[in-house]
DNA sequence: CCTATATGTTGAATTAGATCAACATTAAAG
DNA sequence: CTTTAATGTTGATCTAATTCAACATATAGG
């Protein structure tokens, strides 16, 4: 019933650590465009409150938010390579010849 | 959350575009891997509904949900270079040589 | 300096995100 | 085909994400 969930909570030390150095590049991507934080804001239709948690990485912020903030800077292009499946050259490995649909247990690898 | 912002609730087409393959590609990297969207909740603290929701590319979902899903699938170095200063070529332009702190009014550019 | 303003901080109010149960559907493997 | 399990769907519940006001601080520019 409603919490909020542990990776959200707590996250790990590297999911903590990529968030905080996005939200770092949002600000410095920010000041390089000579825009306020209220200027953010209004672009994405967001408080400046909001865009200021995003620049600190906080873990709870929506997923939305952050890519707003990167479309508002012309940035968001840079996540279309996010878990690209060419690029995933160990997914690439692990595949079979035939992609499922569903991951079966008996099959799975253990780990 | 409360009052949810227009960027998560409406978010522009190019963001949601941007979830959306964001979604796709996590259940790809998933599947290819052989694990169920169980196996990546148990992974990341979260409920499987909250998995099954990002791979869809909700925009509500936090980014901490996101991150960790890259990261339980070994795909979070893949975020390194989001918003990365140094790749940030109109930014570089448009910096003066000094990096201010904040963002003045009156030295800003209209656009 | 002095002034204007961008940003930080806090606390309260509001509502939607996350969870879970229960059931339905569909694919995988024998 | 049959069986098993992975995934989809729905609705209710609870709590935290977001907003806002008010004030404090600090930086930029004159």
């Amino acid at each position: 019933m409603g919490n909020r969930s542990r990776i959200t909570e707590s996250p790990p030390a590297a999911v903590e650590n990529a968030l905080r150095q996005l939200g770092r590049n949002l600000r410095t991507a920010r000041l390089r465009r000579r825009l306020r934080i209220q200027d953010v804001a209004d672009r994405i239709g967001a408080s400046r409150f909001t865009v200021a948690d995003l620049e600190k990485g906080k873990p709870g912020a929506s997923a939305a938010a952050y890519f707003g903030a990167l479309w508002a800077l012309g940035l968001l292009n840079q996540a279309d390579n996010l878990a690209d499946p060419d690029r995933d050259e160990e997914g690439k490995v692990l595949e079979s010849a035939r992609s499922p649909r569903r991951a079966s247990r008996r099959r799975r690898l253990d780990n």
